[in-house]
DNA sequence: CAAGTTAATAATAACCATTACTGTTAAAGT
DNA sequence: ACTTTAACAGTAATGGTTATTATTAACTTG
């Protein structure tokens, strides 16, 4: 009854895959779109967000997501992130994990599979902008 | 040469206030505009948006993206969700502020202002339910 | 390694939550 | 009541994302 799909190996999914990785800021589907592009002229936007997509579900890339838009981490392990409301910057934060809070959600009988974090506000270098223009 | 704009009140947005603060799910600007329309017929789906936009920079009501959609709380205190992968459904979390996190956080010169912790899974009635079938 | 199969692609249309626009309505001051 | 104009209803436009479809190119098989 199954039909197994062998999925193929693309230079495309290649490509933007190592864009990903070669990445060390959050870029958005469009900003991996047109660095990917350098490499494959031809690149279409719908493959990048199908691929994006794909290489999210398989856990070798992150989606995160910040003023409703999709967002791409390199990174896949535990950690959250600071996005600066002035720039739009968003930095990497290293915390771990919180015990008493993940207890008191599994004592209501849920089941967690994903954490998410965000701290909103100004980055240093807004805070200090912002700082000196006063 | 400050022109000062006296704000007006309106049903609409005495409605559509009234509306967020008697639910107590999480709804869409759509949900609070289908619950609004029973008070008023004639309200329209922009004025909702703008109506909401304003009550929420006012901090009286609070805004919540979840899967970049809107939704709308009628806390303000500070609080956290989780959403339940299968069913949709949004829960209030009551978990203290991590004061080791925000340290950490304010050690690099960000200035925080808001902080959002999100929790994903199934909840109770989903998880049962999907225990059962198997 | 040529031929056949079909997964993945490029290009484009559609989607949908949200925002912008515009002529009209109705709060609030005089 | 009259005037002013903020807010409104109705509708068009926006923008990130997803769906569709004919075509291309990975991989399989002979």
């Amino acid at each position: 009854m199954e039909v197994k799909k062998r999925k193929r190996n693309t230079r495309q999914k290649a490509v933007i895959f190592q864009v990903v990785k070669d990445s060390h800021d959050h870029p958005t589907a469009e900003e991996i779109y047109e660095r990917a592009k350098k490499e494959i002229p031809t690149l279409s936007l719908g493959t990048v967000y199908r691929v994006l997509k794909e290489l999210a579900s398989e856990g070798k890339i992150r989606e995160i997501i910040v003023n409703k838009q999709s967002h791409f981490d390199r990174r896949t392990d535990f950690h959250h992130h600071f996005i600066c409301r002035e720039c739009g910057k968003i930095e990497d934060i290293e915390t771990p994990l919180c015990r008493y809070t993940c207890r008191k959600v599994e004592q209501k009988g849920y089941i967690v599979d994903e954490i998410e974090y965000k701290f909103y506000g100004l980055c240093s270098k807004c805070a200090e902008k912002l700082d000196t223009n006063k």
